[in-house]
Order: C-alpha cells, then structure tokens, then sequence
DNA sequence: GCCAACGTTGGC
DNA sequence: GCCAACGTTGGC
C-alpha cells in the first residue's frame, strides 16, 4: 500500500527539470532541517508518489510527480560537511540527527497546477499545504487529495 | 523586498 | 520549563 506526499523545491535551487538530468532521474532529497518533514520521510516506503512542487517563486504549484525509490531514510550526509550549506555539526555519523531518501522523476504535469487553483477546490480545503502559515516542505497528501488534483490536470 | 507565521535557541 | 530573540520559509 503505497502513499502520497508532496515535497516542496525552491525552482532556483533545485527545480523538476533539475531531477530530470540528474543520472537516472534520480537524486537524494538532502537539506531537511526539520524534525516534521524528516519524520514524515522516515514513514515513506520504496513506491511512494510525490508531487513535486516549486516553492518561492513566481507561481508557485505543483509541476510533477516523483517515485519514492529508497527503501528507506539513511543519513544525510551533507549535514557533516563543513562546505555544505547544510552543515550541521549536531549532526554527526556517530550521531546521526538528518536522514534523506532517493527520489526518482517520474513525470511532469501537462501543466502546472498553481497553488492559487488549489485554494478554489473545495474538496481540498482540508489540505495540509493549503492550511495558513504551513510552511513544512514535506507534507502528506491523501488518496482523495491525489486524485482530485491529478484530475484537475485535465 | 516585505512580513506573517512558525521553529529553534539559550538565558534565566 | 518559560519565553524573548532570532532565523527561516514562502506567499505576495
């Protein structure tokens, strides 16, 4: 039994098209610094689907979908480095505080289905992404969610 | 670039 | 354990 999630991307940082030529569409999600949105990939299980969303940016929305394809959560290794961005010394090998799972692109929408269309579906009101001052960049999506937005896909 | 909302840190 | 100060996120 699969789930579903949504992960959120800064477009200028690391956007859809960006997965998309990683070798074999695939790359590790690094730079969680969040208990919630780690704690939330340790729950992801090889298969899972995830929309693919670009935050801080012009229009902001879901632009495609990606495959869960580790089997589970491993440490983060950029949190030990130094050089990263992501360092975080209170993250050790030892100790490890920030893990990561692979992801693989799988698709892009045939359109981007911007968070202004999301706010004017009543079926999706209860959505975690749509809640006020939600600023978690993983987030879990329902089968009802999934489907509603990949119908408004067209 | 502004700022509201939220998470984290650290002094007490 | 409280809470002020600070940093970050992300829509606008």
């Amino acid at each position: 039994m699969s789930a579903y999630w949504l992960m959120k991307s800064e477009p200028d940082a690391f956007s859809i098209d960006d997965l998309k030529s990683c070798p074999n569409k695939t790359d590790s999600w690094d730079g969680i610094r969040n208990y919630q949105a780690r704690n939330f990939m340790r729950d992801m299980k090889k298969g899972d689907l995830v929309f693919f969303y670009h935050s801080n940016c012009k229009v902001p929305g879901i632009v495609g979908i990606m495959t869960v394809v580790s089997n589970e959560v491993y440490p983060d290794h950029t949190a030990f480095d130094p050089n990263s961005k992501y360092y975080d010394p209170k993250s050790t090998p030892e100790k490890v505080r920030w893990e990561m799972v692979d992801v693989k692109y799988k698709r892009k929408l045939k359109r981007c289905i911007s968070l202004q269309e999301l706010k004017e579906i009543p079926t999706l009101k209860d959505m975690r992404l749509l809640q006020k001052g939600n600023r978690l960049s993983i987030i879990p999506v329902s089968k009802k969610e999934w489907e509603t937005i990949l119908k408004l896909e067209g």
